[in-house]
DNA sequence: AGCATTACTTGTACGGCGTATAGTTGTCAA
DNA sequence: TTGACAACTATACGCCGTACAAGTAATGCT
């Protein structure tokens, strides 16, 4: 069930077969779903990439949920949960989230990933860990700080899916269109019934400056916490 | 096309025939859904419940992914965003929230239908006219009342299925089951390396107080915006 | 009344999916 | 040389969404 190659060194030629690992496929599978779409990722599609029958697979997953938790273990492993313990604590919230925001925003396939594959992993778990810490040392009961953690995890994930026109599945010829199609039709709405809409129909629907984006979303998350500690803790715990 | 039946009135009789509807199929749909999670929900089955023959849907709808944007459009529809506009305006965006809450509760599959099918239909345009709305008067500008608008949304969505346990697809005895193996896991966990897992093993995993999680959830986001708003506008627009 | 048209529904089939099961090969210790 | 075992292949099954074509009941026109 747990077999893994004890071979520790493949090489890296192209002509010589190369025996498959764990770590090789799930490289390989983040990279398919990166480029292509985590949905339109198939075990067959996947199993010809690495020049294997489709069946070869499971040797070394039980099941292609198991892989994609593969996946998604590895993706939680990029994320950086160092920050700087003299900090306030709100700069050390501010800080992990930002790591977080950075590794899902470089793998578009991954807030979905993160999201639906929930599933216990040593480097999801060190994150949770830290996370808790800070905001228990802000002092939060463990009540709130499970809540607020949770929170800062999703925020993370949301932040990046909800980035104007992050369809991970398109091409940037097809995106561009989606934009403008999409702001015409907010625009051309019947003024009287919709002024909002057909005002913010640029900001709605583009985004010419991503990291005004994630500024915002960060600020308005720490800043939700820090209203909250100002009500339930004595202050900067 | 855009064919619907013109007779108005299919009756009741469980023995008689009864035409099928866009209204009858969706409302099938988000039912099935509901029951028994939304990627169990096929054509087939759906069909099946249904009386019919799973092509016959293909008069109604020209493919799945139409039929389930027919489903979330059914979503939005029961979203209430009538608000007292006397009200300060953080109120009125708390009660945007709760209403979309509340509807996406009593549907386990709601957010989900309505993540990842975000076509625009005339109920969703509405509620976010409104949205805008309430942020423009409090004085954000386009840029700053779209961003938050969309941020409304996804932390309405994300509340939802962030509610510890939340896990539409499976019965609430398989629900207790993992709850209670996660809670031992995480209290199992070293305590050295730990500390702050062990501490919070069950509030990160159970929810006895679901209000407390969505009160908390929108206090969160509601003081992140005000706080938002005393930084880039006047005060109360 | 007769008939074409429209509105639905069925029947059949195709290609693709995840994966169960069983068989084949390469490697290496004895 | 042999045999055990790890790593893979071959084949097949039962799902899925849906294209295509044929069938049937209700409706509107003459």
């Amino acid at each position: 069930m747990d077999a893994e190659p004890r071979s520790e060194e493949p090489d890296g030629e192209d002509g010589g077969r190369v025996r498959l690992s764990k770590r090789a496929v799930t490289d390989r599978a983040l990279k398919l779903a990166d480029a292509d779409g985590l949905d339109t990722l198939t075990i067959r599609k996947l199993a010809q990439d690495l020049g294997v029958t489709p069946m070869a697979l499971y040797w070394h997953f039980r099941s292609k949920e198991d892989l994609l938790e593969g996946v998604a273990e590895r993706v939680w492993d990029e994320i950086d949960v160092n920050v700087d313990p003299a900090a306030p604590w709100p700069d050390q919230l501010a800080g992990i989230l930002k790591s977080l925001v950075s590794v899902l925003r470089t793998h578009p396939s991954a807030p979905r990933l993160v999201l639906e594959h929930e599933k216990r992993n040593e480097a999801a778990l060190r994150a949770t860990e830290i996370t808790l810490g800070i905001l228990r040392g802000a002092g939060f009961d463990p009540r709130y700080a499970s809540e607020i953690a949770r929170s800062a995890l999703w925020t993370g994930i949301t932040l990046v899916m909800s980035e104007p026109g992050y369809h991970p599945q398109f091409s940037a010829e097809e995106h561009a269109e989606k934009l403008r199609r999409n702001q015409i039709e907010l625009a051309m709405l019947p003024a009287a019934r919709y002024p909002r809409l057909v005002e913010c129909a640029a900001p709605m629907t583009a985004c010419d400056d991503p990291e005004f984006h994630y500024q915002l979303g960060i600020e308005l998350f720490i800043d939700g916490v820090r209203a909250a500690a100002g009500r339930v803790t004595g202050g900067q715990g």
